[in-house]
Order: C-alpha cells, then structure tokens, then sequence
DNA sequence: ATCATCGAGGAGTTTAATGG
DNA sequence: CCATTAAACTCCTCGATGAT
C-alpha cells in the first residue's frame, strides 16, 4: 500500500458538493419520523447527531465504502481510502470539545492507512424541551419507557438529560489526523457504560485549537 | 465572600453482537 | 429466545481554582 498517494483535497472535492445539498433547519419530530421510516436509530435521545450521520451516509454512499474498517470492537462509519467518522456538537454548548472515537482505533486507523478524517457538522441546537413535551411525543412513539429508563428512575438518580426540540446545521469541518497529531488531542474518559462497566477512552477535539491541524471548513 | 470558568469524571439512552 | 456485554451517539454536574 502506497501511504503518500493519498489526497485529502480530492475527497474534500468529492464530499464537499454533495454535503452541501443536506437539510438544513431539522425539526425534532420530522427527522425522528425520517429515521423511523428508515429504520435508523430513530429511538435514540441524540437524534439529531444520528440524523446528521444517516444524511451524510446517504449523500456519500456512492463514493465511499459503508461502513468502514472495524478495528477490534470499533467500527467507523466509511471509508474512502482512508477512514472516516461523523459527529455532530451542538455549538451552544460550554465546553467546544468534540468527542472523537477509541484511542487505540485511531491509532490503528492512522498506521494502516497513514491518516484518519473526521467529518463534524456543528449545529445551532433548542434545548427548549424544558416541560419535556417533545421527550414525551418521543417516549410514546417508542412504545413507552425502555427497560434502562424504568431501572433509572427506581435508582438515585432520576436526571433524565433534555431533549433537542430542534437543530440547524451551521457549519461542517472536514479534518485529517496522522500520525503526529494524536498526541496533540485530549483524551475522553467515557465514563462507565450503560451497565456500569467502565469504557477505554476516545480522544477529544478542543475546536479553539482546531489549527493545530489540517481542516477545511464549508459554510451552510 | 462570591462568581465565573475549567477539567474530570459520571451520566443518559439505544442497538448489535454474543452467550446461555 | 432472553440476558448480558460493549459498541454507538453525546451531555451534564461537580469540585477546584482563579478573578472580582
């Protein structure tokens, strides 16, 4: 395999005009019933980032492998001739860390194909969902509460996170990783996992200091 | 003393694969 | 077939610290 033959600007040229077609303006409720008519995701609380990823995949899905390699547990969501992944953040939010995938992945990723890309679709998002009225609309659609709600709300903590009533897309950032830039990100601590078992680390992107590496940026 | 900011760590949900 | 595990997608709270 021939690692210098690889040509960020010629995905950019492939992504760029047809990422520029995707909807804009996602109402809550429209774009969870799009997910559900696809059989995508639709129940999941972040639906606006998995709606952001199930455009982006169907925009690309003729020049790019789906999914991508599958390192260890890892899956990335394509695959040109390097891989790529796709998050979304909301904007507003306090801290403009955008949590990437599994250390050890991205570094697998990067030395089987000497670069890994990112494409991130930032997102002007409502967290208007204050009397939950959407969580409820969703909840119903859902068939009620899941299993892990019911366990939550017997337990101490009784926090359910608020919900995304809507979202625009403002802008999306294509950025490539090689080698020597892994060390420059942050690393993420997941946490524990849904079944309280704790998860190995993800890097994370601070976007104020998205110039310490190779990106491109298109306005929407 | 009080307020804003930051980082670490904990949390919230679903889904697909695996194991029994 | 049901239960368990560990991926996926991220956010939120809290305590420490620095500024007013």
């Amino acid at each position: 395999m021939n690692l210098n033959s690889y040509s960020f600007a010629s995905d950019l040229d492939d992504f760029m005009p047809k990422l520029a077609s995707l909807p804009v303006e996602w109402d809550g409720k429209a774009c969870v019933l799009e997910l559900k008519e696809a059989d995508y995701n639709w129940k999941q609380m972040e639906w606006w980032a998995f709606y952001f990823e199930f455009k982006v995949l169907q925009k690309l899905k003729n020049i790019c492998s789906i999914p991508g390699d599958r390192i260890e547990r890892v899956e990335f969501d394509m695959k040109t001739q390097i891989n790529w992944d796709i998050k979304a953040k909301a904007i507003k939010s306090d801290d403009h860390k955008v949590i990437l995938n599994d250390t050890i992945a991205m570094q697998e990723s990067i030395s089987n194909h000497g670069f890994h890309g990112e494409i991130i679709g930032l997102c002007d998002v409502e967290y208007n969902d204050r009397n939950r009225s959407f969580q409820r609309w969703h909840t119903e659609l859902k068939g009620g509460l899941s299993q892990y709600e019911i366990k939550r709300m017997a337990g101490p903590s009784t926090f359910s996170r608020y919900r995304k009533t809507s979202a625009v897309l403002s802008e999306i950032i294509y950025i490539l990783f090689d080698e020597n830039d892994l060390e420059k990100l942050n690393q993420m601590n997941q946490g524990r996992n849904s079944n309280d078992k704790p998860r190995p680390p993800k890097y994370m992107l601070d976007l104020e200091h998205i110039d310490d590496f190779q990106h491109e940026k298109q306005e929407i």
